[in-house]
DNA sequence: ACATATTGATCGAATAATTCGAAGTGTGGT
DNA sequence: ACCACACTTCGAATTATTCGATCAATATGT
């Protein structure tokens, strides 16, 4: 571990061009900043500076470590400025990341009470795939992660998962895709072009067993890992696409596309993963409880 | 000052999410995290967590020092890791800042010999005002200015001017330019398009005081903090322009001007600024020797 | 060429900080 | 009610930092 103290002594000398200088910059003897350097130098095991006259001249690898002690004493010293001009009172903010296969709407679904708090709440969100997101959370960068699956026993990372809500799931076509469809649902899936979430995601599994079972082959175009981009897909005719029903009328309305059928037997699940098992975070617990309610 | 052995304990916590899971990974007893933790709120004026439950919260406030303590570690981990692999020896640098005046073959004439050394030598070029690179070589980010002029007094920048040599200034126009010129050099400066150095640089003001002393009042058409772009204005046909005699071939065969007329009684000086009055850089001996013959 | 001021390095004692053991408080789970 | 857990507080032991005294090297001025 690099000792900060002697770094920063370091970055003194450097900067003033000598210890003499440093020294009454720092309100210190130079045999104590003497001393500190060659500990620096000790503990890094590379020579800082070297000798030249009477006086320091800074080596190349000085010129590197100086370069970086550059932006690390400016960051504390921008911290030192800022931390105590920060408004008296930050307004709460909670970060969630939101899994990238989970349908926006359900999302905004689940997240909008928090932002009808009676004490005023700042989100930030975030989407990316469920692994990313749960470095992040266990980091402890995120508050809460919403994801379409509980948190996988592979992970080694900390944390809980809790069951929102679960629903069937439908299938929407443009009109130009529907006029070519043949029979009803479900069999008119049979060698139809269908987008689907990707390979190794959880709803996907589901779907590729409920089509399996049931004797149903549609051409595959594309694979998604974001359920926003594939419905965009859907809207421009490459194929049909698949949400869960409790967004069936906000999908249809926005993508212009008609619901052809719907199962129970696929079922999405959403869950909220956060790191504590007993949630603390009072903006949590109002989403966890509309949530379940809405689902 | 930040105590960053503090913040590093505080970084900890709040990534590990927990005093006793961060005494584990820093192999210290949690009383002595606690502690250490206090020190820092009451240094810092601010609190960092709030007690809920058995456990630590972070405040609004502690998610700010965070997301800088995240940058200053992350940069400090970044350091230790790489300065160990650095190349044995790195290619010596120098770094050069080139007064914008100073025309670009004047700078290249005089720099190109480090070039040319028995080591490799790499050199980082910088151009700007004065101003800025004295400051720049103040803090030792700079080895060497190359500037028109010493270092003014008026400065408080230690530093010593070496000069490097001095020739007298040369007129150039355009074909275009040429043809509307009436009588002989220098007379027929007078009334004609010209371009100009900015005011308060060292070479206007005695470019203006000869044209005073010899009744010449051209037109000045425009004034420029760089020299380059002087004489790509110049090429334009926006109007004559000058550039020191040394270089008058280099000029015209650039450009596509021709010298109108020269006159040594206005000289432009070469200084190269160093922040040790001996020169000790190896390079840069090289170049003060080279520069006294060439110029 | 010489004295002198300036710069950095080394040693050991005084001072300041960090750390840990022991004991205490509050919280959550059973 | 009890115990296990997480954080705090206090005082003593340990460790790191600082400074005075001294030395060595070098540049500057006479």
């Amino acid at each position: 571990m690099v000792n900060y103290k002697h770094l920063h002594y370091f970055w003194v000398v450097a900067k003033e061009g000598g210890i003499a200088r440093a020294s009454e910059r720092l309100h210190l003897t130079p045999q104590t900043i003497s001393g500190q350097l060659t500990s620096l130098e000790n503990q890094l095991g590379v020579s800082l500076f070297t000798r030249v006259g009477r006086g320091l001249e800074i080596t190349e690898t000085g010129r590197f470590v100086l370069s970086y002690a550059d932006e690390i004493f400016s960051l504390g010293g921008e911290l030192e400025e800022l931390i105590h001009q920060l408004p008296a009172s930050l307004p709460k903010t909670l970060r969630v990341g939101v899994v990238d296969v989970v349908p926006k709407s359900i999302a905004h679904r689940i997240l909008a009470p928090a932002l009808k708090m009676a004490e005023p709440v700042r989100m930030v969100c975030q989407e990316s795939s469920l692994n990313t997101l749960l470095a992040e959370l266990a980091v402890h960068r995120l508050d809460l992660v919403l994801a379409d699956q509980p948190i996988p026993s592979t992970v080694s990372t900390r944390g809980f998962s809790h069951k929102l809500g679960e629903c069937g799931v439908s299938f929407f076509a443009t009109k130009r895709i529907v006029k070519n469809l043949e029979g009803d649902f479900p069999q008119c899936l049979d060698g139809a072009p269908i987008l689907l979430p990707s390979s190794g995601n959880n709803l996907r599994s589901s779907i590729d067993r409920w089509l399996d079972k049931n004797r149903l082959y549609p051409r595959i175009i594309a694979e998604f890992d974001d359920s926003a981009l594939m419905k965009v897909f859907g809207q421009e005719d490459a194929g049909i696409f698949i949400a869960p029903s409790a967004i069936e009328t906000e999908v249809e309305s926005q993508y212009h596309a008609t619901c052809i059928g719907r199962t129970n037997e696929v079922k999405e699940r959403f869950y909220a993963i956060s790191v504590e098992r007993k949630i603390l975070h009072p903006v949590v617990v109002s989403i966890m409880e509309t949530a379940r309610e809405s689902l």
